[in-house]
DNA sequence: TTTTCACTTGACATAGTGTAAAGTCTGCTC
DNA sequence: GAGCAGACTTTACACTATGTCAAGTGAAAA
């Protein structure tokens, strides 16, 4: 499995993720997949182990086209714990859209495949870290509400923005993204924050 | 499917809490739900059409147990906002871990399963309207943060209380249940309250 | 011309849900 | 005490999706 056409493992990945993303993650199986590449069912697994092991290469390969590092550089360069914040917020709230499909995919799978569920905890250990720096900005600030400790707050932000609550909140309640960002930036504000007096 | 014993209905609903509960709402299949009532498999399906049948009626059949509207009466007696902020919050965190087995089981099979999302989306509702009650009372006071309009806080409160939620905090994050609680208590209120000058 | 590689085709194993039909056991009623 | 009805058992099978296996095809390279 080392030295396949590589072209065809590529047009795998793209049809995986142009499929989940049309139908929001559910109901896509391997032979759908296989339809869409312009290949037999038996052929994805030529290239992919598992669904499970599909899914994993599907999130690394849009990590890369959808270039994540570049994305998170505004919130990195903040000169406050405030407007790192913000930024990091806005930054991801700007990306969930784009991986909804996929993101969804892997939490479904996650219940019932343990190599899903340790591709999924490891992206979102990836976000926390992300949470992690935006507090840990706002306590070497002096920012940081003296209810906190910064552990606990990492752990209240990291699960506030979790993709479950995006979901909710703009499936369920309507919210736009801009709303989901500019609102969720004033929740862990006021959440968070505590302007020194 | 009106007559049979009620007896044995009543034996299957309380092995299927029992064997959620135990496993933590997975893995759990009809033919182990049998097995633990003393019956077999098909017989389940004398009573209850399908899975999802089944869980629909376990929920309910946890809530009378469980007793929701006593525990409910604390927060619906408060007599401020925030009061009763407080008080559903205590009365909702004491209440996740009693029904997580069932409530994860009906969020898994509500993926794959219409009657299963169905029954997961009207007690979500039902949690959202305590979510309502307690912004409304905020606004009455007068000391709902002027940042949110009730419509928009009960859609935060509710989705930061949600299962899955506590699930993160509770299963990834370490958070006993107490901590839950106070945490969340003190998150919610400083999200959401502002008191006047 | 033969080998090799990527892919196809078709058959099959497995898991869990749900259906169907015939058989057993118990208690009730005439 | 014969017979009937209801609740449950047993066995068999359909269905869906994943994943395995083995033989076959077709084109390019050695």
């Amino acid at each position: 499995m080392s030295s396949e056409n590589i072209e065809t493992r590529a047009r795998i990945l793209e049809a995986t993720v142009r499929m989940l993303e049309e139908r929001r993650g559910r109901g896509v199986r391997m032979g759908d997949i296989a339809t869409a590449a312009g290949i037999s069912r038996q052929a994805v697994y030529l290239h992919f182990a598992s669904r499970a092991e599909l899914l994993v290469a599907t999130t690394r390969y849009l990590d890369e086209v959808l270039d994540v590092d570049r994305r998170l550089a505004p919130s990195r360069a903040a000169n406050t714990g405030v407007e790192r914040l913000a930024l990091y917020i806005e930054c991801w709230g700007q990306y969930i859209p784009d991986i909804y499909g996929v993101a969804k995919a892997l939490l479904l799978a996650k219940d019932t495949d343990d190599a899903a569920a340790a591709a999924w905890k490891d992206r979102m250990l990836a976000m926390r870290d992300g949470c992690r720096a935006a507090i840990e900005a706002l306590h070497a600030d002096g920012t940081l509400a003296p209810d906190w400790m910064p552990r606990t707050a990492t752990d209240a932000l990291w699960t506030m923005l979790s993709v479950q609550n995006w979901e909710n909140l703009t499936v369920e309640c309507g919210w736009s993204t801009r709303q989901y960002v500019s609102r969720i930036k004033v929740l862990a504000k006021r959440a968070f924050v505590e302007e020194p007096a």
